[in-house]
DNA sequence: CAAATAGTTTAGCCTTGGCTAACAATGATA
DNA sequence: TATCATTGTTAGCCAAGGCTAAACTATTTG
């Protein structure tokens, strides 16, 4: 276990114990997991645009092996998920040659990433240890509204001037 | 789109830009992703669990039918997961009869409601709408660490007591 | 410029988590 | 008690996202 897995009280924190609240209304419940199933859906898409976004910004060019390495994949699955990209309209590739975002890609680069850095700078602020709160920016970001993004937003413009 | 999607100003925070940033070193990187996809794994079993745990509770048995909308699937897909949970010595369960968790699915259940209530707890005390927040929290619960948990949980406590 | 090395793609396999349709059991009710 | 509605199971399909092994292309180096 890495220091990500300190164990706190996880069991019966008598503060916040949620026995006595009710399940939510069936509906709203369900359309709860909904959102949830929806994200997973596009996620790795998102994690693997930003990632070809930050190669190419930081490295100059987006190979394949090296986002294997960074993603600690085989290429073979890189490659199979190119493919996807490539028919999603998310990126442009000639076989054999480093990748190029379309437009759309270049948006959705840019949407991530503004969003994992407003989820990464929220929980530094917050006191998370750097490390940690990569690996946590890292999955959180795909499941954090608008809403909440802005008022980690304003949580950090407060935090900082100060 | 709900008013979960509200959309906030993504683009070009000037505070925030992570642009200047260098990208984390490879083998780092690889293990951000890696965490996420071990998350993954283990996330829906968890949320199966749970409400099994809370139907049990709040409704004094846990049926098939009663998982299948709450989770807004069909009754096979439900079927299908109760016999993996059953391999995995989560739950014990007769054909045609609501189910029991083992003591091991107890333990599970009991671990991510305190994990979800903390974040939800949290996401409320941080002044995200209710309704946004119960959304938020089924997503993000699986991917907070514990080191995370403890620093809600004290902001929560500050919160509160005040 | 030929050979070796590094990078990319393809084929084929597996598991997970969805679905629908058909069938089987249970339990309520006529 | 026989019937029917509800609930649960099974079979068979599909897409996504992993993998290894083998084939192919590009680049570097002797
Ligand atoms: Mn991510
Ligand atoms: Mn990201
Ligand atoms: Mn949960
Ligand atoms: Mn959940």
């Amino acid at each position: 276990m890495s220091d990500h897995d300190q164990s706190p009280h996880l069991t019966a924190s008598s503060s916040n114990s949620n026995s006595g609240d009710a399940l939510p209304p069936v509906g709203e419940h369900a359309r709860q997991y909904e959102t949830v199933r929806n994200a997973h859906e596009t996620e790795l898409i998102e994690d693997y645009v930003e990632l070809i976004g930050d190669l190419i910004q930081h490295r100059g060019e987006a190979r394949a092996a090296d986002i294997a390495t960074r993603m600690g994949v085989s290429q073979a699955t890189v490659s199979k998920m190119i493919r996807r990209l490539n028919e999603l309209g998310l990126v442009t590739s000639k076989p054999y040659r480093s990748l190029f975002l379309t437009e759309e890609g270049q948006k959705m680069a840019e949407t991530s990433r503004a969003r994992h850095d407003i989820v990464l700078h929220f929980l530094r602020a917050l006191g998370v240890n750097d490390h940690t709160a990569r690996i946590d920016a890292e999955g959180m970001e795909h499941h954090v509204s608008n809403e909440t993004l802005s008022i980690m937003q304003r949580f950090i413009d407060e935090q900082t001037r100060r």
